[in-house]
DNA sequence: CAAGTTTATTAGGATATTCTAATATGCATT
DNA sequence: AATGCATATTAGAATATCCTAATAAACTTG
């Protein structure tokens, strides 16, 4: 099975491919956080959480590790952080191109 | 429908989710090109690129206009190859640290 | 206008994702 | 050992994605 780099690049982009899984990137800027605290924020169902969480780790952005009774989990590397910010612009830029057009038209 | 940005950013990763759609973006670094051109180089069947190419339209990554016979498609945001780049470098980095760890064995 | 090219669309089955609810696991604490 | 937390795993239904094969649509050209 010949696994190529556009293949390693696809399995990381459908990982980040969920609302829910970008929220929970954005939400490990600051550094690790444990499962609840990620919980809290997202305000979803447990096992949800988890298995998003699940797959993030699986292709390899996430790693993590338990801390007493906790479980942290921290982003691998850092330029997914650089990714979504570029994302984050296209976006952005987008919307903006779209309200310009919206304007013409009134 | 409450759409926010990590809906946004989550669109297009998911419609960059795929290798051949990977593949697709990647081949039109040089800027526009035919989907004739871009089968050729992908080697799949034609209602296939097609429909991928449909999926990259929709999600906004890619143009398309009519030229004569052909239909020519190209990437609308160019920040969409940095982001090809970073995420190159992020699995050349990995696979980098697992060989290093493989040494650490033998 | 008939025929050929290029691309898009549809249909359908196989497989994968996603969510909820229930249950299991692993530690800590009592 | 029993109980309580925090998290993971499993099961299962609903939905989505992906591919192939067949057909349609839009042009061009003879």
């Amino acid at each position: 099975m010949g696994r190529e780099i556009f293949d390693l690049q696809a399995d990381i982009l459908k990982a980040l491919g969920h609302p829910t899984r970008v929220r929970i990137v954005e939400g490990l800027r600051g550094g690790k956080r444990c499962v609840c605290e990620i919980m809290a924020e997202l305000q979803l169902e447990q096992s949800n959480v988890s298995q998003h969480l699940a797959v993030l780790k699986r292709a390899g952005v996430l790693g993590s590790r338990k801390d007493g009774m906790k479980v942290m989990y921290w982003v691998n590397h850092p330029e997914v952080f650089d990714l979504l910010d570029t994302l984050q612009e296209m976006v952005v830029r987008r919307v903006r191109e779209q309200v310009r057009l919206l304007g013409h038209v009134k």
